[in-house]
This record gives C-alpha cells, structure tokens and sequence, in this order.
RNA sequence: GUGAGUGUAGCUCAGUUGGUUAGAGCACCAGAUUGUGGCUCUGGGGGUCGUGGGUUCAAUUCCCAUCACUCACCCCA
C-alpha cells in the first residue's frame, strides 16, 4: 500500500468543515482589520530563505525541502512566509503603489523535522505583515488582531509573552556582555549552548534545559540595555497593549529563533497542547527587506499555526460550524420511480436544497437508514403507489411524521417546513 | 540526528505462562417489521495477529532483524 508521507496529513470530510470555518473567520477579521491576502508560490530559490531567515537557524540549517530542477536551479519548498512575503513585497513594487502595505497569507508550509504532536512536515500557517512603518501601533495592532482571532474562535487560557531583542546598535555590546557573563561557567552549560557561544549566544537565554536556565538567573538582561531609541519603542508597545485591555507577561528570556527579528517579540502559546504550546509568534523585523535587497522598509507581523489551533479548537470542544445536514433524501422504489430521481434531485439543487438518493438500489428500508445516516431532514418517497396518485409521501425525519404531498406542491412545501 | 513506547477486524482495544476453529465493543450488512430511519433483539460478513528470519513437533505468543506509527529531546507554528 502505497502511505501518505511522513508528516503529512490527509483532511478528511468530517474536517474540512472545520478548517474551512477557521478560514472564513480569518478572512473576515483581516478584512475588519484592513489586512489584503497576498498569495505566493509554494517553492522558492533557496536563497532567499538562506538570507532571509538567517543560514544558522535550524530551518535553514537542517529542516529545509531543497531539491534541484531540471536546469539545476535551487529549489526549496517554503519554510516560512514571511521572507516570500518581502520578496513579493520587493519584486512587485508594492512600497511605491502604498507607503504602508497591510497583508495577509493561509498557506501551507514544508519543514523536514521529525513530527511529533503538534509538529508536522508539511503544516498551515496564517499570519499578516505590516510593512512600511516603524510605529509602534502597528507591532500593538499586529498583537491585537491575533488575539482578537483566537478570541472569536473562543480559546481560553492563553498566554502572551513579550519582549524586545533591541537592533544592531544595542545588540553587539550586549552580545559581547553575555558573553562575558557566561564564560566563566561556559564549561557547566549543556553541549547545545556551548556551540551556540559563538554563533548567537542570545538564544541561550532561551535554553530549557534546567541547569542553563539556573545558570540563567543572574545574566545581564538586554531589556536593561536597550538603546535609548528601543527602549521608547518598548514601552510604547507596552503602554498600548495595556490601554487595548491586553494582558501580557514580559519574558526577557523569550529570543526567537530567526535571525530577521529586531525590538519586538512575542509568542502566544497555550497550555491545552503537549510540548510543542506555541500557536503563535511574531514580532518586528526592520532590517529583512535590506537584507533581501529592496528599501528600507521596517516591518512587523505574525504567524499561528492552524493545525496548533486546531487541536487546542478541539480540547476545548469549539465547533465553529454546526455538522453538515442533509436536506433532502430521495428514496425511490421500482424501476418507474427511479427514472424520475434524477429529474427531482435537479430541481431541489437548484432550489437550494441539498439533495441524495440512493444509487445501489437498497430496499426503502435501507434507503431510510441511509437518509438517517446522513442525518436527512426530509425524505421524499416515490414508488408505485405515489406515482399512481402523483404524490410524495414526505417524512418528516426529526419529528417521525409522514404526510402525502401532491408533486408539484413538494417544493413549496419544504420552503415553507424549511421556515419553521 | 537521538531516545522511549506501540504495531491483533474499518475504528478502539482485550487475549494467548507457545497447542486444534483468535475475541469484545463500536461501525457495516441482513432479519424481527416482505413500502419506512433512530431504540431493542437475533444473526452475518470481515483478521496472512506490521514484515522477514531464527528456535521448536508446534510461534500471533519466545529470540533477532527490519519497517511503520506515536511521543519526547533539539527547534519551532
């Protein structure tokens, strides 16, 4: 038997519903939100997720689909939305049609990781990107639309946590601080931080691994040396979640894991998953458009994880859309009757109503068990007694009764059973 | 890449201290009700016990290998 591949899941009827729903409520709050969807090809040149996104990252390092094509160009399948979304940003001019552009992606995303609950290779992604403003409304307003997302779906119990990973300017001192701070105990923190010494001591400060964290405690923390320009960006993000209502914990050990992010983060994770409990992360990104050769365009966004919101939709037992029901089942009896079904069936479609009938020529018995099964509201019954008096019978699934109709009254009779 | 756990019916799982025809619940089909669903009752179909090898008179059970899935580490949505 041929098996889908590993970490890929197939939706299945009994979901997409579901997945639709979620959609459709996105769309509708980006709408209110004046976010435009910008859709991109699925593959990229590798490149630019290798300067974009940073070539020491883990996705970029070891979790990329690479392939070359037949002209030996350098394929890869998106990791991530938020370096094609510059590109398409760059590459279309759109920085000279508007001075700020509010966008909005659904995507599906390939990463080669080992799947475990919550992780999968290829997975949804929504997510939005304001570009064109240093404003700090616009991180503030970028927080408020995902919280405002989850909290129409319905979740409780979610957790922001913020922080600020400052620029280039505070960084490089602070760097050279942490480093200075670590290397006497360097010998006492797990392998994985002694590498990340070098390359990007920062993401130490986010290790789980118990003993890094307790030697932790005591490290200089960036948000005590921001530049003065981060700093007023911080706490206007700050002030303004606060005067939305938006509660917030600040996190100073929260550095997120690609290389783009300046002055804000945050991640917003829930505690109905198992280890992989972040639905959501974002933050500002002011130096990505440089790096992939376009102006200068200072940015924010973020990105949630459908399949994550999904599954916390599912604990908390949030159904956005009622099962689907069937409105009509045709159960025909004898050769007479069932050279009519189609004829009918067309006529109730395009009525509005949704319509079945049975196409392995079942007893009425199992035609009834059928229209149950589907959860039918009506079932019209055609056989010879009917056609003799050219009348349906119609029976009434919810309530059990069943009434004789005359043909061509049946359609109005079910708009008006439809009103009630 | 690393570690642990699990593979028995469509699904969820029992079970066999190695022994003839491998079980349950749900689902499916049929009958009780020969033109009527849900509830109930009765019956039925469906399994190379993940795969390959080894030990044995005999393996679904023990041993080895292998594959798949799951969870976790790293990291992330």
């Amino acid at each position: 038997m041929i098996k889908k591949i590993k970490g890929t899941q197939d939706i299945l009827p009994e979901e997409t519903p579901q997945w639709v729903a979620l959609e459709n409520l996105i769309r509708r709050i980006m709408d209110r939100y004046n976010f435009r969807e910008l859709r991109t090809p699925i593959f990229e040149q590798t490149q630019l997720f290798a300067r974009g996104i940073g070539q020491l990252t883990d996705i970029v390092s070891k979790e990329m689909y690479t392939f070359l094509d037949r002209g030996k160009k350098q394929l890869t399948l998106k990791p991530e939305m938020t370096a094609p979304i510059m590109r398409a940003y760059i590459e279309n001019k759109l920085y000279a049609k508007a001075p700020m552009n509010k966008l909005f992606y659904i995507a599906p995303l390939f990463r080669q990781e080992n799947p475990q609950a919550g992780r999968l290779r290829q997975f949804h992604q929504f997510g939005a990107e304001t570009l064109g403003t240093p404003d700090p409304l616009a991180d503030a307003e970028i927080i408020d639309l995902t919280l405002t997302v989850f909290n129409e779906i319905g979740l409780k119990n979610l957790s922001l946590r913020i922080n600020s990973v400052g620029d280039p300017v505070c960084r490089s001192p602070y760097k050279k601080q942490l480093q200075d701070y670590i290397l006497p105990k360097l010998d006492q923190y797990c392998p994985y931080c002694q590498r990340r010494y070098e390359e990007n001591p920062l993401r130490i400060l986010d290790c789980k691994n118990p003993t890094c964290a307790r030697l932790n405690r005591d490290a200089p923390k960036l948000t005590d040396n921001l530049c003065d320009e981060c700093n007023r960006h911080y706490l206007k993000v700050k002030d303004q979640l606060k005067l939305l209502g938006i509660p917030f914990v600040e996190d100073p050990y929260l550095v997120r894991g690609l290389d783009y992010y300046t002055r804000t983060v945050f991640e917003i994770t829930s505690d109905a998953l198992g280890a992989q409990n972040a639905i959501c992360g974002g933050g500002r990104y002011d130096l990505l458009a440089n790096e992939l050769s376009g102006p200068e365009t200072p940015a924010v966004g973020f990105a949630a994880g459908m399949e994550r919101l999904l599954m916390v939709m599912e604990q908390q037992k949030i159904q956005l859309q009622a099962p689907a029901r069937l409105d009509v089942f045709l159960a025909a009896l004898g050769e007479n009757a069932k050279k009519e079904t189609l004829k009918w069936l067309k006529r109730l479609r395009s009525e509005g109503f949704s319509a079945e009938t049975d196409f392995l020529d079942r007893s009425i018995k199992a035609q009834m068990r059928e229209a149950n099964r589907q959860k039918a509201r009506f079932v019209l019954i055609l056989g010879d007694n009917e056609l003799k008096q050219n009348r349906f019978s119609v029976k009434l699934m919810d309530k059990g009764e069943q009434l004789n109709i005359p043909l061509n009254e049946v359609i109005s009779f079910l708009k008006e059973q439809n009103k009630k």
